[in-house]
DNA sequence: CCAGGTCAAGGGAGT
DNA sequence: ACTCCCTTGACCTGG
């Protein structure tokens, strides 16, 4: 896909847009070909299939014609083809936040989303998502979700009946138990997506099982429930380097000072973020009998998928990336 | 031509 | 005050 620039923006207007936009179609169209071939049913769209969509009408675009066509095109392909589309839009959303400025760009490219799924001929529905995270707490998580709640009124019904909220992985921000007060605050609509990681990171008290139990009867009985998977950076590196050392990474660590290649990877390691999402997985979640999507958040993308499925190692997998990066 | 630095946006945590 | 993490690779410039 193609992106667009501030300065590129400012200066080529909704001109530039509009290729940018018809380009990407293109791409998003041949990927969903290319899943189609390898089995994946499920894809989250980039934002960025639509530069700066917050900016601008789409309605209004020169070449809108087009426009629509083209996503006309996916989306009934989609449909056609068994393949469900969603959207996350980036952590700049923030629907709770105490500066109106922020909460009417978020609402407007949130808005913008779902006008693209509009475009694509999908009825409202939770089945196409467009997944956000509350975004902020300020100290008082009260009063952020009692300023979420008034916003999200005033969003249009189309774009609620599609917007979900995922739980967080801090302490301070928004677990399962957190998102059910904020579901039963605008009235049962609103789904929550179970991200297990974040979950293993902020449990607040409920087990794995008990959570995913509480996210799954908060979305409508005719739509599968969305979940979100990944694994631990931090961990994944330990193993990558006890494979590549022949060593458990409790040792390794006494050895340091021998080994100038292993202090190189100990101080990359020790720069990764305990919330850090690995680039493949080991192995998928436990469904606890209920029927669910799984979406891997994995940042290798396509390639975890295709290797956690063919039951290859992640960490021979991984361990390749890395020794190719260093 | 390529590698490396840079790039719209909000918020929280760690150093 | 700065960097990483959530989201994501593409854009752009200097050599």
């Amino acid at each position: 896909m193609r992106s667009i620039r501030k300065g590129t923006f400012e200066a080529g207007g909704e001109a530039v847009i509009a290729e940018v936009i018809l380009h990407n179609l293109q791409i998003l169209q041949k990927t969903l070909e290319w899943n189609l071939d390898n089995d994946i049913r499920a894809f989250r769209i980039g934002s960025e299939l639509f530069p700066w969509m917050g900016h601008y009408s789409v309605e209004k675009l020169e070449r809108f014609k087009e426009i629509e066509y083209e996503c006309a095109y996916t989306g009934e392909f989609a449909r056609e083809n068994g393949i469900r589309l969603s959207f996350h839009p980036g952590p700049f959303n923030v629907l709770c936040s105490p500066d109106p400025a922020v909460v009417a760009k978020t609402t407007k490219e949130l808005e913008a989303h779902s006008e693209i799924f509009d475009l694509m001929g999908y009825t409202p529905s939770f089945d196409t998502k467009i997944n956000i995270h509350v975004g902020g707490a300020y100290g008082d998580k009260e009063g952020a979700l009692e300023t979420w709640t008034q916003n999200y009124r005033r969003l249009s019904a189309s774009l609620r009946k599609r917007l979900v909220i995922e739980n967080d992985d801090k302490r301070s921000m928004y677990s399962v138990k957190d998102l059910y007060g904020l579901h039963e605050l605008c009235d049962g609509e609103l789904p929550i997506t179970f991200d297990y990681f974040h979950h293993s990171l902020h449990p607040d008290g409920l087990s794995e099982e008990a959570a995913l139990g509480v996210a799954v009867s908060t979305w409508p009985t005719d739509v599968v429930p969305v979940t979100h998977y990944s694994e631990s950076r931090r961990l994944e590196y330990q193993s990558i380097i006890e494979q590549i050392f022949q060593n458990n990474f409790m040792n390794l660590q006494e050895d340091l000072h021998k080994w100038p290649t292993l202090q190189l990877y100990y101080d990359q390691w020790s720069m990764i973020k305990e919330n850090a999402h690995s680039d493949y997985v080991n192995r998928l979640p436990e469904t606890y009998g209920h029927q669910i999507d799984v979406m891997l958040e994995a940042k290798a993308k396509d390639r975890a998928l295709l290797a956690v499925r063919e039951g290859v190692e992640s960490i021979e997998e991984g361990r390749r990336t890395f020794t190719e990066v260093i």
